[in-house]
RNA sequence: GGGCUCGUAGCUCAGUGGAGGAGCGCCGCCUUCGCGAGGCGGAGGCCGCGGGUUCAAAUCCCGCCGGGUCCA
C-alpha cells in the first residue's frame, strides 16, 4: 500500500470542489470531507442514519432506481449495455458473475478485444455466496445484488476518462438524486482482486456505502514494487474505470426502511409472514424497532459468527432494555424471513439463467441455495412453495429469463424430492448410531454431514428427543474446513523451452489435406513448422497423424499439440532446422474426426430443441471410433426423447445443409448470437472463428466437413447421466456408425448362435436359461444337503475309536468342497472328530470335532504340514487346502498321533 | 475439479476373512361368522461388475459402473 498516496492527491476534482483530505481518528484512514466531518463515518467508526430518515429526496423501488442510474450516464455519453448471464459463461475461472467488471475480463481488461462499447453503464446483476452466514441477519447483506456501474476503457492511445472525471460524475448523480456534496464522504480504500488492483474511493452517504470507485491500473507480477494484502503488484498499459453502484443499498437509502429487505422485496416478505409460524406483527411499532436497531448495530459489525452474534443481541437488548428472549423470539424468525426472500431471489437468477442443480460443479451452488431456502421454509413452516416466491420475485425484477418458469418449478419440484429423500434417509441413519451406540459423537456429526449432508442441526434434534447424550464439537465448522484441505493444481506440463512464432494456421481450411512449410524449430522429438494443417489436439478434437516428407523419406508424424499458438508436431525420424518440407495428413483419420465433429454440433442443436435451451455444452470428445457430448439437463432423458434427438439429427444431416465458418468481431458476434457460441468453451482473441452448422452458431476452432450430408448417419450409442444435472450422450457418425452397428449385430448374432435361437427370440431364451439355472442352482443345493445326510451316516458306521472319541477319515475324488462342509458338520454335532479329503479340482481338507477340548483349527493345521498346505477356520469346523493328496491311512496315522499328544 | 460415503431379499438395512441375516412387505396354514390383530410355516439373493491377494472373499486391495453428500 505504500507509495499509493499519490494516487488520491492528482483527484483535482476534491479540493477544487471543497472536498478536504482527514485522516480518521477511530480508523486511521485518510478520507475526504466538503463539511468537515471529524470521522469517516464508515462503519464502525460511524453508524447508519439514514434509517427512518430517507437521504434521497424521492422514494425509488428496483426498476426506478435502476433507470434512473442507467440513463443519468446514457445523457453523458455513455452507452446502455445489456445484463450479463449470473452465470459466468465466458470464464472459465469463475463460476458466477460476481462484479460487472466480470464481463470484461479476461480480454478486455487485458486490452486484447475492445469493450463493447466506450465508455458504457450497465447494471449486472451478482452472485456472491461468501457472506452467505450474514445474510438476514446484518440487514444488508444479499447473496444477489444488482452492481450499477460506468466503466471507462483507457489505453496509452487512448484516454477516455479517468479519475476527476469519475468523482465528479459519482457526485453529480448522488446531487441530482438530493444528495449534496456536503454529506458525501470518499474514502481512501485500496482495492484488489482478481489479479488486479488500484487505487479505490468509497463513497460513504449516512453511514452506508453506496458505491465503490476503483481506479484500475496494477496487475500481479512477480518483479512488481506495490505490495497490497501481501502480494506484488506493477502498474500496467491499460488503465480502467471500474465503478460499483449498489442498486439495493440506493433504494435502500431512499426508503429508509430497517433493513434492505423491506426496501426491495416488501411482497415477498409479506407473502412468507402470512403463511407461516410467524406470531407477531411486522409492522408493530416496537418490532420496527428492534429491526431498525439490529440493522444499525449490524451495520458497524463485520463477520456475524458465534461471539460477534452474541454481542450483536445484546447490544440491541441493552439499547431498547429488552430480555435477551423477548429480542430473540423476534430476531431470529426474522432473520430466517429476510433470508428466505434472499435466497429465492438468488435461485431464481440462478436457475432463470440456465444453471442446472447438481452435485458437483456451478450446479452445486444452485443447490445449496434451494436446500437452504427449503430448510428456512421447513423451520418457519411455510405453506408455500419456493416457487410461489420466485414466481413473486419475477414480478418485482421484470426482467427476461432464458429458462421458462415452467422448467423452474420442474426443477424445484425434483429438487424437492431429493432434499426430503436425504432428509429421511439421514433420519434413519441417526436413529440407527443411536440404537447401536446410545449417543452421537463428534465423528458421527461430521460424516453425517460431510458425507451424508444431514445438517447437525437435525442430528441435535432427534438427539434430544431419544435423550441421548451427544458429543457436539465447538469447532464444527473448522473441522469440516481442515477435511477439505485444498490441493494445488498440477500446470500442464510444457514441451517447449524455446521461443516461436505463432503457427499459420491452415487446418482452418478443412480442405487442406498436404501442405508445404519451412523447419524453424526443433526440440527432443518435436518439430515446429511456420505453418501446418496439422490438426492439434484441443477442443476435445484428436489431433491429426500423417507423414512429413522430406527428401523423399517418409518422417511418420504421432502426436500433436499446440502451445500458446505454436503447433509442435510429435515425429520419428531426423529433421533439420531450416529445411523445406511437405505435410501429408492421414485423410481417414482426418474425415472421421471432422464427421464427429460436426455431428456435435447438430447433436447439441437436436438436444436443445427436444429438451430445451438450458441444456449447455459442459464437455466434448471426438475421437476416431466415437463423440461424446456433455450436456446440462436434470434428468436423463426418457428413451422416445432420445430417439427423438436421433431423428433430428439425422434429418439435418439428410438435409444436407452447407456448414459455413467465418472469422467475426469477438463483440458483434456476441451481439448477433448470444454467449451461446461459447458452448465449447471460450476461445481468446479479439476475433473468434464462427461456425454455422445447420441451426448451431458456436465460436469454434475445428475441422468440419463441407457440408452436413458428408457426415452420413449419426447414432446415438449411449446415454448416461455422469453427474447429478449433466447427461452424457454417446454416438457415431458415418464410418465410425457403421461399424458399431455392425459389430452390435456380431454381438447378438454370437449370443443367438450360442443359444441356437433366432435373435428376435434371444431376451425370452436368455430370460429362461437364467431362470432354469437358478432352479437348478437351488436344486444342487438341496440335493448336496441329502448327499451329506446319507453320506455322514455311512461315515458314522465306518467310524474308528480311540480313547472312546469315534473317528472318521476320508478320502473322495469326486465330492465337492461344500458337500464336505456340510458333512462334516453334521458328523461334529453328532460328537465325532476327523478329516475329510477330496482330491477333485485339487486337494482340499475339511476338519472337524464334536469334542470340546479337541480344536478342528489345530487339527488342520497337523495336517497341512504333511500335504504341503494351510487352513483355518472355527473350533468345530475348519478348510483348507494343500498340495499333495493324501491316503487313508496316511490321514488315520496323523490323526492317532495328534490324539496321543492332544492328551 | 477434489474429498467422503453407500451398492447384500420387493423395501429399509445388519453382517467386514471361515455354513449369507433381521424388520417391513408377499404367499400359505391355524385362530374368527367375517375382517383386523396374533401364532406357525414358506417363497424370494450372480452380496453392483471385472481383476488381484488368500487354502478360503459379501468381507481385504486395485479398476470400472451406479447412487448419495460436502467443499471449491
Amino acid at each position: 500500500m505504500e507509495g499509493m498516496e499519490e494516487e488520491y492527491l492528482d483527484i483535482t476534482f476534491l479540493p477544487e470542489n471543497g472536498f478536504e483530505r482527514k485522516k480518521c481518528p477511530r480508523c486511521g484512514k485518510y478520507y475526504w470531507t466538503a463539511n468537515n466531518h471529524e470521522i469517516c463515518h464508515d462503519p464502525p467508526c460511524g453508524s447508519y442514519t439514514f434509517i427512518g430518515n430517507p437521504v434521497f429526496k424521492k422514494q425509488f423501488d428496483l426498476n426506478e432506481m435502476r433507470e434512473t442510474y442507467l440513463s443519468f450516464f446514457e445523457k453523458r455519453d455513455h452507452e446502455r449495455v445489456e445484463r450479463y448471464p449470473v452465470v459466468a459463461r465466458w470464464r472459465d475461472d469463475i463460476y458466477l458473475t460476481i462484479a460487472s467488471i466480470a464481463d470484461f475480463q479476461p480480454f478486455i481488461t487485458s486490452g486484447v478485444v475492445p469493450p463493447p462499447a466506450n465508455p458504457l453503464t450497465i447494471s449486472q446483476p451478482c452472485i456472491r455466496m461468501d457472506d452467505l452466514d450474514s445474510v438476514g441477519r446484518t440487514g444488508r447483506h444479499l447473496t444477489l445484488f444488482e452492481m450499477m456501474a460506468h466503466h471507462a476503457f483507457n489505453s496509452p492511445e487512448k484516454e477516455i476518462y479517468w479519475k476527476n472525471k469519475t468523482v465528479e460524475l459519482c457526485t453529480q448523480l448522488l446531487d441530482e438524486l438530493g444528495v449534496p456534496k456536503e454529506d458525501v464522504i470518499y474514502k481512501e480504500e485500496p482495492w484488489a482482486g482478481g489479479g488486479n488492483a488500484g487505487p479505490c474511493l468509497e463513497a460513504i452517504v449516512g453511514g452506508l456505502e453506496l458505491a465503490t470507485l476503483v481506479f484500475m491500473n496494477m496487475e500481479e507480477h512477480p518483479d512488481g514494487d506495490i505490495i497490497i494484502k501481501g502480494e506484488r503488484y506493477r502498474k500496467m498499459a491499460n488503465y480502467i474505470v471500474d465503478t460499483g453502484y449498489g442498486l439495493e443499498r440506493f433504494v435502500w437509502a431512499s426508503q429508509g426502511t430497517p433493513t434492505v429487505y423491506d426496501s426491495i422485496f416488501p411482497e415477498v416478505i409479506d407473502e412468507i409472514i402470512s403463511n407461516s409460524n410467524i406470531a407477531f406483527d411486522v409492522n408493530d411499532e416496537k418490532v420496527r424497532k428492534i429491526i431498525g436497531e439490529s440493522s444499525k448495530i449490524a451495520g458497524v459489525m463485520g463477520e456475524l459468527r458465534g461471539k460477534a452474534l452474541y454481542d450483536l443481541r445484546k447490544n440491541v437488548a441493552d439499547k431498547l432494555n429488552l430480555e435477551a428472549d423477548e429480542l430473540e423470539s423476534v430476531v431470529k424468525p426474522l432473520e430466517k424471513i429476510y433470508a428466505l426472500a434472499d435466497h429465492t431471489r438468488t435461485v431464481l437468477f440462478m436457475l432463470g439463467d440456465g444453471l442446472i442443480p447438481s452435485n458437483a460443479g456451478a450446479g452445486y451452488l444452485a443447490r445449496l441455495m434451494i436446500r437452504r431456502g427449503l430448510r428456512l421454509a421447513e423451520e418457519l413452516e411455510l405453506s408455500l412453495k419456493l416457487y410461489d416466491l420466485i414466481d413473486i420475485h419475477r414480478k418485482i425484477i421484470q426482467m427476461e429469463f432464458m429458462v421458462p418458469s415452467t422448467t423452474i418449478q420442474e426443477i424445484l419440484n425434483l429438487e424437492e424430492k431429493r432434499y426430503r429423500t436425504t432428509i429421511i434417509k439421514g433420519t434413519g441413519m441417526i436413529q440407527r448410531t443411536i440404537a447401536k451406540k446410545h449417543k452421537i459423537e463428534k465423528d458421527d456429526f461430521i460424516e453425517f454431514y460431510d458425507s451424508h449432508g444431514i445438517p447437525a442441526e437435525i442430528a441435535l434434534n432427534i438427539a434430544r428427543e431419544k435423550n441421548v447424550e451427544v458429543e457436539f464439537p465447538e469447532d464444527f465448522y473448522s473441522e469440516l474446513a481442515t477435511r477439505h484441505v485444498k490441493v494445488e493444481k498440477k500446470k500442464a506440463k510444457k514441451h517447449l523451452t524455446g521461443k516461436y512464432p505463432e503457427t499459420d494456421k491452415l487446418y482452418y481450411d478443412s480442405g487442406i489435406l498436404e501442405f508445404e512449410a519451412n523447419v524453424i524449430g526443433l526440440e527432443n522429438g518435436y518439430v515446429i513448422l511456420d505453418k501446418t494443417a496439422f490438426y492439434p489436439e484441443s477442443g476435445g478434437q484428436d489431433f491429426d497423424t500423417g507423414y512429413i516428407i522430406y527428401n523423399n523419406n517418409k518422417i511418420p508424424v504421432k502426436k500433436v499439440v499446440e502451445e500458446d499458438g505454436v503447433v509442435i508436431h510429435g515425429i520419428e525420424g531426423e529433421l533439420k532446422v531450416g529445411e523445406k518440407i511437405r505435410g501429408l495428413i492421414d485423410k481417414t483419420r482426418r474425415y472421421r474426426h471432422m464427421r464427429h465433429h460436426s455431428a456435435t454440433h447438430i447433436l447439441l442443436y437436436a438436444i436443445q430443441t427436444v429438451i430445451g435451451k438450458h441444456a449447455w455444452q459442459s464437455g466434448a470428445r471426438k475421437e476416431w471410433d466415437k463423440a461424446r457430448l456433455d450436456v446440462t439437463h436434470f434428468e436423463r432423458p426418457d428413451n422416445e426423447q432420445i430417439r427423438k434427438i436421433e431423428f433430428i439429427a439425422n434429418r439435418e444431416v439428410m438435409a444436407n445443409k452447407p456448414v459455413t465458418w467465418e472469422w467475426m468481431d469477438r463483440i458483434k458476434a456476441e451481439k448477433m448470437y448470444g454467449f451461446r457460441l461459447y458452448q465449447g468453451g471460450v476461445p481468446p482473441g479479439s476475433r473468434i472463428r464462427v461456425v454455422r452448422v445447420s441451426e448451431d452458431v458456436e465460436a469454434c476452432g475445428g475441422t468440419h466437413v463441407t457440408s452436413t450430408g458428408e457426415i452420413g448417419v449419426i447414432k446415438i450409442l449411449r446415454v448416461e447421466s455422469i453427474q447429478d444435472g449433466v447427461i452424457r450422450f454417446e454416438y457415431a457418425a458415418g464410418d465410425a456408425a457403421l461399424e458399431y452397428i455392425a459389430a452390435e449385430e456380431d454381438l447378438i448374432r454370437e449370443a443367438s448362435s450360442v443359444l441356437r435361437v433366432e435373435p428376435s427370440k434371444l431376451p425370452k431364451t436368455v430370460s429362461r436359461f437364467f431362470e432354469e439355472w437358478k432352479e437348478q442352482k437351488k436344486e444342487i443345493e438341496r440335493l448336496t444337503d441329502e448327499i451329506a445326510t446319507v453320506k455322514s451316516r455311512l461315515l458314522k458306521e465306518e467310524s474308528e475309536e480311540y480313547n472312546s472319541i469315534k473317528i472318521v477319515t476320508n478320502v473322495s475324488d469326486n465330492a465337492e468342497m461344500a458337500e464336505l462342509v456340510k458333512i462334516g458338520r453334521i458328523l461334529a454335532s453328532d460328537g465325532l472328530v476327523g478329516v475329510l479329503v477330496t482330491v477333485k479340482n485339487g486337494v482340499k481338507v475339511v476338519t472337524f470335532s464334536g469334542i470340546k477340548e479337541i480344536d478342528a483349527r489345530d487339527l488342520i493345521k497337523e495336517i497341512g504340514k504333511s500335504i504341503k498346505g494351510s487352513g483355518g477356520g472355527k473350533p468345530e469346523l475348519a478348510q483348507g487346502a494343500g498340495q499333495i493328496a493324501p491316503t487313508k491311512d496316511e490321514l488315520i496315522n496323523i490323526l492317532f498321533s495328534f490324539l496321543r499328544r492332544m492328551k
